[in-house]
This record gives C-alpha cells, structure tokens and sequence, in this order.
DNA sequence: ATAATTCTTGCATGATCTTGCAGCATTTGC
DNA sequence: GCAAATGCTGCAAGATCATGCAAGAATTAT
C-alpha cells in the first residue's frame, strides 16, 4: 500500500469519526505504529487534520455539533437528500428511519409537498414538524438514550399496522453480500418491521458505508427497491450491487 | 478515550445544563476526579467554562437563556422545578406533559436518579435523555406542529394502559373555580388520560396563569393532588385553591 | 545493467505526557 | 470552630512520542 493511500484513509477516518486513535490506524492498515505516527505527524503539519496524545482529531472537534455533522460527509448527505427528495410525490404516506442523511431529507422536503410521515426518531420527528403541509406521525416507544430513536415492541406493534408507500432508511452499512447490517440489535427489530410495513425500500448510504458489515442483519440487498449515494450511478465503486434488482441513483 | 474527547464531553454537559459537578463528570467518564479536575482546569485556562468549586458552570450562568424569553418568567420556572423535582423519588414510573416548565424539571432531574418516564412531547423527551439513569418512553401519535405534542387515539390508548405513580401536567391556565383549562381539544384528550393513568396529579404553574380560564376543561381542582408554584405556598394569591384537597408547594 | 542515492519502514532507546493515588492545604456548610 | 468536601502538589506506573539506526525498496546517475 502506497503512502499516499495510506493517509487518504487516515484523512477519510478523521474525517468520518472525527476522532482516530493511532493504534486502531496502525491495525487497520497493517503498518507499524510508528508509519502511522510519522503519516498523521506529517498530515497535521499540512492542516489536515489535528495531531492530539494517542490519536488524531478534524478540526473544529471541539465546536462540533452532533445536529451539524462536518463539511466534509454533510456535503455527500446533502447530494444523497436531494436524489431522495426527487422520489417523493405529494400526498404519499411514507416511514423514516433516524440518523443525519434522514433529517438532511427531512430539511429538504418542499414547504407545500403534503406527506403523512410515521418516524421513530425524534430528530427527524423534529425536522419534520417545520413543514406545515407534513402530517407527522410518531411512533412511540422506549427512546435510546443515544440515537434518540424508539425502539421496542411497541414500535413494531405499531408498523405491524401499517402499509405505506416508502420506507426510507438512513445510516445503514451496506454490503452486497451480507446486504444491511447494524450493530443494534433492538434498531433492526425496527427497520425490519418499516421494511415489512412498506410496498417500497429505499437505503440511503454515504459511499464510506458501502461494503462495511456490522455484527446483525437487517435485510439481504434483494429487499431493497433503491439505493441512493452520493456517487454517480454509473460509478465503478457499485458494480457490486448492479446485480441486484435495484434502482441506483 | 482521548483526552480531547474527554473535554468535548465536559464542554458538551456545561453548555447543556450550564453547570456540572465533577463528580459526575468523574462518574460519567469512568475516569478519576483529579483527571477531570485537570481538564477542568485546563478547559478553564481556555476560557471555555468557568471553574467554581466542586464543578464548573458555563459563562454568564446568571444570565443563561435571555434567548428563550423573559428571564423573570423563566427563573420563576427554575424556581417551579427545583420544588417538582423534590416530589420525585428514585424508581418511580411517572407521565410529564409538555410545556417549557416541564423542560426545567427534566433539566433539574439528578443525573443520578433512576426513573421511568412516559411523555408525549418531543422538547420533554430530548431533555430526558440527557440523563442516563431515565428509561424514556415517547407516547407515540399525531403531533401537533407548534407544540411538539402527540394527541389522538393512539396517544390516548397506549395512556389507557398504564398506571402510573406521578402524573406532572405543565402549562395549564387555573382557576379554583373553573378547574384547569386548555386551548386545544386534542391536547386536552391527552391530559385527562394522563391524569386518569396516574395516581396522584402535579400541576405545575407560574403565578400569572393562575385565575385564568381557556375554552376547554381537563378537570376539576379536585382531581389535582398537587399545586405547585413558584410562590410561597403560604401566599395570599394562593388563597383561592386551599379549599381544595390539595397539597400547595 | 550496475552502483549510488534517496525514501520508506520497523525497531530500540530514552524522553515526555497522562493518569491515578496519597498526603496535606483550602474551602464550604453547619 | 469543626467536620466534610474539595483542591493542590509530588510521585510513580504506564502509555505515547521523538530520535537514531539499519534493512529493504524505489529512484536516479553513470
């Protein structure tokens, strides 16, 4: 592997997580501790990202706003909510599943588009509740502290109940073999039933995500109707996924 | 963790709840006090929060909020929580209703408290979980755009399901005469459930509501266990209300 | 093609940083 | 004023870092 790719994933790490600690660099790349050290030495010396003990930091760390998200990704999430936006057409019923690329979808959504939305996540409850023509439904049920999103048999009672035209799916990773995964179990108890409740699929994924596995299984890709990046569609990197029966925007 | 994350956190918790113990800190961080003591410090050193003794508070803690409306009303709610929060008792399972009042009590909550909280406003459950210890269980439903409030059946239903300790209703208009009031059908729907799901009811109100009547009735002063104010319970103004069963705090 | 040079990488060493602890000083609440 | 809580300092163990060195790879000069 070529020092120029080596610090290319340092920076898209940084730039991902906003926080790296130089031992996890060092066992993902196969390098020895100190190859990583003199990288992140040299990066930081180019601004590129922030040197600190024990690992390396984006700047504006400190001032970073979980609700913000950094330049870097929230300009893929926002090509991502503009292809999805397009899908939608007035007085649909849809699901929205939580995390930044949903609520970035939220913020797009015309002012005078009516939709009825059922959600599970506050934030996009939140984000959905500034558009006056926007029917917002929640569906309640215990909230996790961190992702701020209800989970639960409840919740799933709920969907059981449902059958709406799109599921929308946020922060997923993706992989063409193992398809969906997450690593909640209660969360894709969830996405599982949304999946269930809708006659429509869409995943949304920021390329970093594609071909990452997590430790349980939401669905095989053959579940899913769309998948939106904020890659050309005709991009080499999902190849992997052409075989499937799915739309790529 | 990185030290830097360390004090993101720290800085996270002062601009949230504008003052912070370090104990807490030390508990929430699982590191000791005299590391969180040195952040502190250095933090302080940054001008980034302001260090007192035994924690650390957010710059113009005095002055926090002129943002949000009145400070005089607000420092009344202050007063309103820090008396609600004393009826609570850890274990309890209890319902809040919405209302920038109740958004203090959840504030005031100690971090350390175990609870288990049902409520249907959006506000109410995001301050919630900020606290690690509370179990939050979002009443599920159509919300309302202005108020970040569910209503309807399925708010009612799940209500009708529940027997709960401690009932805090926010924000009403009162009257001794008159009972407690409300502007909005479907809100009321919701709060005479909550009243009914609960053993014992709180009203929370600042002085100015009192004697003042909407278009719509939730119940009678003599379904309230507990008035609590920001006056002193043996003021004149609250004269009105002892005929009634009810505790006044 | 071969040799010299430069670059890269991993390892060893000692320096530096971080963190928890113990003992004593200071502040706070009663 | 006293007890308890909080704060400060120095110290030690462990982690992390900087530096020099040597072996191998890549590049360049001859």
């Amino acid at each position: 592997m070529l020092k120029e790719e080596r610090q290319k994933f340092i920076l898209d790490q940084v730039h991902l997580h906003h926080r790296v600690l130089l031992n996890d660099l060092s066992e993902s790349l196969n390098v020895s501790i100190d190859t990583v050290r003199r990288d992140v030495k040299e990066l930081a010396k180019d601004r590129k990202l922030k040197k600190v003990h024990g690992g390396a930091t984006s700047f504006g760390f400190m001032n970073f706003r979980k609700d913000e998200g950094n330049v870097y990704l929230q300009s893929k999430k926002i090509a991502i909510a503009e292809k999805t936006v397009s899908l939608l057409s007035e007085g649909q019923v849809i699901l929205m599943s939580g995390g930044t690329t949903n609520m970035e979808v939220a913020k797009m959504i015309p002012k005078k588009m009516a939709l009825t939305v059922f959600t599970p996540s506050l934030h996009v409850a939140m984000e959905l509740l500034e558009l006056p023509e926007v029917e917002v439904i929640f569906l309640g049920g215990k909230l996790l502290h961190d992702a701020k999103f209800a989970v639960g048999g409840t919740v799933v009672n709920s969907l059981s109940q449902l059958r709406v035209d799109l599921c929308i799916l946020g922060t997923g990773y993706l992989d063409a073999e193992f398809g969906l995964t997450e690593f909640d179990w209660e969360v894709i108890q969830v996405k599982q039933a949304m999946i269930r409740a809708a006659k429509k699929t869409v995943i949304l994924s920021v390329s970093d995500k594609l071909h990452s596995v997590q430790k349980y299984k939401t669905c095989d890709m053959s579940a899913v109707d769309v998948l939106v990046t904020e890659l050309d569609p005709a991009n080499e990197l999902l190849d992997a996924f052409r075989p499937f029966h799915l739309q790529l925007i």
